[in-house]
DNA sequence: ACGCGCAGAGAGGTACGACCACTATGGACA
DNA sequence: TGTCCATAGTGGTCGTACCTCTCTGCGCGT
């Protein structure tokens, strides 16, 4: 039998020291890029062995959070409160023309799409405008429309208001952001393209989930 | 100037290690719910020492491919073959009653299910028809049918021929195991979903993407 | 015979301490 | 002025000792 309230174990140690070094970047105000203070220093400022610090490091490492470097010294890769860490890594490492993953995407984004048309408030909606707006004025500039498209697309996963789709949506697009430019370059593409966002704003407009 | 070829010719133990573990972890022929070696044992037949056995049990751990218990021992998790190995961990640690978390996993199920209506071969279907069989058996002896709606969904999925929605979605499911349990739990619930179960495979049988 | 409890074995977790390997730096020397 | 190299500082590895937890089985009491 299990005692669920009781508290059966102490957590490791790593774990507090992985939350720890967290807040110590955040508190200490460290930017990417910046240098961490050495492995000794700081597992004597936690309190805790070396061997326990390298332990957590070694997770914020593969994390993606640090950059451990041989005979240099630690240093931060993004800021401490993002999040998304080795979603990205993964789906990158896949072959972004995958129709596999053409396929999960555009059911994804038709599930943005949705939840934006029921959840979007008037803050949403504007941003929505603004991309196609822009996504007009670079077509009519004989541009491709590429920043528009992706404004656009952007506003409408804020508009979901579902973090894990954001999550999720914004790692598939980083690893397949070549496809949507070769795409978007054929030529009449992007006329298309903006037909098909006006169809989807209009129903977001009218907090239609079509 | 870097000479291209002299530089970091020494690649880190735990890296080599990490993968070594995998070999052994194949040629071993472990499946999942296997005990691996005491670490003191693994550390000498690789030939280093614990310290950096750890740093690479920290690793696996980290991407879900085991799982490290104080007292106990190590357990392989997945077949060391499968992929998925951060996204899986990334999407164990949320929430899983998150309700973004259900809204994004309905839409994958969704295109599991039009995807695998309009791609499953007659191997596909002996096995969608075989998990709710299974279910059925189970209702009809008093039980939730946990094990027939696992075989269902398994089956789906893998008629759906898609490796990225498998991966994604396995994870996910993962996370949210205790929560379909806790579903099904509920009194009429697995007879409700026995029928939803029958309706998809009733259109899978026709091809039909509904 | 049965059930309970406790001690031991074996596993992972943590801590030091020593030494190795790599990087950057600055002074000595040509 | 430019090159080389000794050195300090940092992460990487190792070995050992000890702690904590889990499981198991023996022995005692009932």
């Amino acid at each position: 039998m299990r005692a669920p309230e009781s508290p059966n174990r102490r957590p490791p140690v790593y774990t507090s020291v992985q939350a720890r070094l967290r807040e110590y970047a955040a508190e200490a105000n460290l930017r990417p890029g910046d240098r961490l203070p050495p492995e000794r220093e700081l597992a004597r400022q936690l309190g805790v062995s070396r061997s326990s610090l390298r332990q957590a490091l070694m997770a914020l490492r593969i994390e993606g959070l640090v950059d451990v470097q041989h005979g240099n010294g630690v240093y931060l890769l993004r800021s401490p409160t993002d999040t998304i860490p080795p979603l990205a890594a993964e789906l990158r490492q896949r072959d972004p023309e995958l129709p596999s993953l053409g396929e999960v995407r555009n059911s994804l984004e038709a599930l943005a799409a949705e939840l934006a048309a029921s959840r979007r408030n008037d803050d949403d909606l504007a941003d929505m405008v603004g991309g196609v707006r822009r996504m007009e004025e670079e077509i009519v500039a004989g541009e491709d429309g590429l920043v528009g498209d992706r404004m656009f697309h952007e506003a409408v996963l804020q508009a979901a208001h579902n973090p894990v789709l954001r999550d999720l949506l914004s790692a598939i697009r980083e690893g397949s952001a070549r496809i949507a430019t070769a795409s978007l370059r054929r030529a009449g593409q992007p006329a298309r393209s903006l037909a098909a966002h006006r169809l989807i704003l209009e129903a977001v407009v009218a907090r239609d989930p079509e």
